[in-house]
DNA sequence: AAGGTGACTTTTC
DNA sequence: TGAAAAGCCACCT
């Protein structure tokens, strides 16, 4: 059989099929999923995908930083659109803006 | 090709 | 407890 390397690409695929998992109700964090994906010292790349991402499969709102905020990007709009729709899944945010991740965190099983 | 950047995380003080 | 600095590394110029 023919052996090919491991490419970027791959990675970003990889990446994105793991986002896929998180189910409706939980969130994940950038590192998580970069550790997830079997690169653990990606997760700013975990977040430079979810800028350019495409395929609307992918529920880029269930990620959060590793203090259970929403992480900052210049158009404010898709954060408000991620806290709303998180809010209708039933994930619950703290005085300070901010999710619960003792409560909320995704436990891959 | 070399250096700046960033939807991050962890450590330090 | 919390802000600031350091660590990281693929992407983009």
């Amino acid at each position: 059989m023919t052996e090919r390397a491991i490419t970027s690409q791959d990675s970003q695929q990889q990446i994105l099929t793991i986002i896929k998992l998180i189910p409706a109700g939980r969130v994940a964090t950038y590192g998580q999923i970069a550790k997830l994906a079997g690169l653990p010292k990606n997760a700013r790349q975990v977040g430079s995908i979810l800028k350019n991402v495409s395929d609307p499969d992918v529920p880029w709102f269930r990620v959060v930083n590793s203090k259970g905020e929403i992480s900052e990007r210049g158009n404010g709009e898709s954060q408000l659109v991620q806290r709303d729709v998180l809010d209708d899944e039933g994930v619950q945010f703290t005085r300070t803006g901010a999710v619960d991740l003792s409560r909320f965190l995704w436990e891959p099983t």
